[in-house]
DNA sequence: ACACATCTTTACCTAACCTTTACACGGCCT
DNA sequence: AGGCCGTGTAAAGGTTAGGTAAAGATGTGT
């Protein structure tokens, strides 16, 4: 679960994002101040921060500055049409991308998740799980991102492989939609959300015109279980 | 096997790494002082050196300035939170990575291997990559940097050749966007950038005028995928 | 300065995809 | 038995990623 903090005077705007990023399952605290935003910045856990050029206390500019001598934790500014957006993004002051108010909440979103993938990247030379998962007569590629059932390949989306995906990585186990909902989708469970109960059913169906065998078991009311192979 | 040197007074941290250094079958050596430091580096044959920034004898970063002049053995630096890491990373030091402490060990062992991995590709690369590749009716040669489908000399610029190569090269495997924007273009993948799109569509369209398969495979959400040969 | 090649951005379109809605079934509790 | 709840799944609806044409920007050589 990522971490973002916005520095923004602008109490009913960070509200808003607050209810998007909420709903994205991104955690969220907003600081209507420079200096307090400066010193919550540098202490805390921060994934990544929302930052407004405007602010009282302590301009955006000026506290993105100071920051950088500590921290390289990925920032997002906020900026009034016009803004030196050069020099914000430049090296001087390091900001991985820019917004300009008023802005379209989805695309803050989108522009959130860009910059996290792109870190992401970064720490994912050291990624080792990319070995094929075998059980049962399914085999799992993660490096060709392919299925094969009984040596016929299933075509699936990229949902669909990721839910696969990890029951298969958690074989025995039970794993709760809430879970589920969170990692393979990125956002927590809703009342009434039947998403992933399709995704399941799309999984079933295509691989069950190769295997009669089920593999996925339900277990109501607590969540999915991918059969180990031992039983 | 690959060995490591370790840089660092802290004889409890050398202790704690050489334990899973050995598990993951290095071989391991410490040094608590920088000087001594400095002439074992120079001096042994190290896969790998892992450098604390704060040294008795000589700091880190003199060590390693130092050290290039002669040696280009890959470096990760263990450095305080707060250090100047651009500095570290950037081009007059020559760090290949870096680690802030406390880190955990595995941690440093993933990160390890990575480097290792990224120095074996270079090395790979260099050895075979001015080898002609050939898949399907295609044929790919690095060194006269032609590209032939079906015999006939299909022209292509600088970017869809690497773009081509890489997928090449990789054939088989998923490549996500973000990687090819990295490795062909240089930078990371924007919101709503379509380059990369558009110089596929171009390779596509240049090979397609010469043979009807479609080896490149779009897998939507994920990435893209040349088709092996054997499939 | 100009022409040319190349790369990037913009815009539109479609198909693939994800989510929502709706209904059905069956377990589980009282 | 009856009702509630969680789940299976078909179908509809809405959204988005990707293909590609065309315009714009950038670069390079003459």
């Amino acid at each position: 679960m990522n971490r973002i903090l916005m520095i923004d005077d602008d109490v009913t705007l960070t509200e808003l994002v607050r209810d998007y990023l909420l709903l994205d399952g991104f955690q969220f605290d907003a600081i209507h101040d420079g200096q307090a935003g400066l010193i919550a910045a540098q202490q805390s856990n921060v994934d990544l921060l929302l930052l407004d050029v405007m602010l009282p206390g302590m301009d955006g500019l000026t506290l993105l500055k100071t920051l950088r001598k500590t921290s390289h934790c990925p920032v997002l500014m906020l900026t009034a049409r016009g803004d030196d957006i050069d020099r914000i993004l430049g090296l001087e002051l390091g900001a991985d991308d820019y917004l300009a108010k008023p802005f379209n909440p989805r695309e803050l979103v989108a522009r959130i998740k860009a910059i996290l993938r792109r870190i992401e990247l970064v720490n994912q030379a050291q990624h080792e799980g990319s070995q094929p998962l075998e059980l049962h007569d399914l085999r799992l590629d993660p490096q060709s991102r392919q299925v094969h059932c009984q040596e016929q390949e299933v075509q699936l989306t990229a949902t669909e492989f990721q839910l696969l995906e990890y029951l298969m990585r958690h074989a025995g186990q039970v794993v709760s939609k809430e879970v589920l909902s969170q990692t393979v989708l990125g956002r927590p469970l809703q009342l009434h959300d039947r998403s992933l109960d399709m995704h399941l059913s799309n999984i079933r169906r295509k691989i069950n015109s190769s295997s009669p065998e089920s593999y996925i078991q339900t277990l109501r009311g607590s969540g999915y279980r991918f059969l180990p192979t031992a039983g």
